[in-house]
DNA sequence: TTGACATAGTTAGATATCATACTATATAGT
DNA sequence: ACTATATAGTATGATATCTAACTATGTCAA
């Protein structure tokens, strides 16, 4: 086989694994939204799932690099979280620019109530594949 | 531990293996959608390598199923194709209620410059990682 | 100090996607 | 044959996301 031709070989499996990846999350997209209560979006909750982890105020700078998006998304979907009360917004004390986001504790009751009603929807996958040993 | 624990493990390990392929995914999509060629999207990148690999026309569903969007997303995408000149739709001869959807010679010419153009951008992973082994 | 550049965030406009409701055609059961 | 149900596609309205342009603040070098 000439060198050209493995090539495009390669272009192709490369390809098809991209397309592949994109289903695969296309399909657990669609499966988180249809479970999300109150009409939220995966977005909401990664933002603040994303805070939960971090415990101290993120700015959105930072959520936005965290989730690759955009920092204009970012606005968006902490504008929403904010009229919904699970998030507060506060001014940066160290840099005039910035802001820091905190997360309520309606916000972390939004979280764990997600996290119920998700569960069930995935746990087929807790049965199919043992994947207790990713988490350490 | 007790096995109500080792269940969130499990659910935590199951929330973060998604969050990395949404980002993984989103990532690969936005490098994608920088390099598509005359300001398309890698949707439409999809469809037309879709019907380049059936060669026969497709219905519009076949190819929504094929890449997990919805039939009225599809219909969107469709339309944006067929006013580039893409493909052609005409009327499927089996089922009154369906069409077919058929690849233009200018859709493929725009596929493989779509390939030309995104190859380079995505060599990097051929040079990493030698995934020749996942095309049969 | 000041001017050039960098960074944080917002705004505006475009587009991709979805859910829902609708029309038209096909299919199956009585 | 007729009616009920299912399926293909479209239309509509909402939302998430992006890019580009903008404002405001910070940083650094002359």
């Amino acid at each position: 086989m000439s060198k050209h031709s493995g090539e495009r070989t390669q272009q192709k499996a490369l390809f098809e694994f991209f397309r592949e990846l994109a289903i695969i999350q296309q399909l657990a997209t669609s499966a988180f939204n249809q479970c999300m209560p109150d009409g939220l979006h995966i977005s909401h909750f990664s933002a603040i799932s994303h805070l939960k982890h971090m415990d101290k105020g993120e700015t959105p700078i930072q959520i936005a690099n965290a989730l690759q998006v955009t920092k204009a998304t970012m606005t968006h979907t902490l504008n929403v979280l904010q009229k919904r009360g699970f998030i507060e917004i506060i001014a940066n004390p160290d840099d005039g620019r910035s802001k820091l986001v905190h997360l309520t504790k309606a916000g972390a009751r939004f979280q764990q109530k997600a996290i119920d009603t998700l569960a069930p929807a995935f746990s087929f996958i807790g049965r199919e594949c043992d994947v207790v040993e990713l988490s350490t």
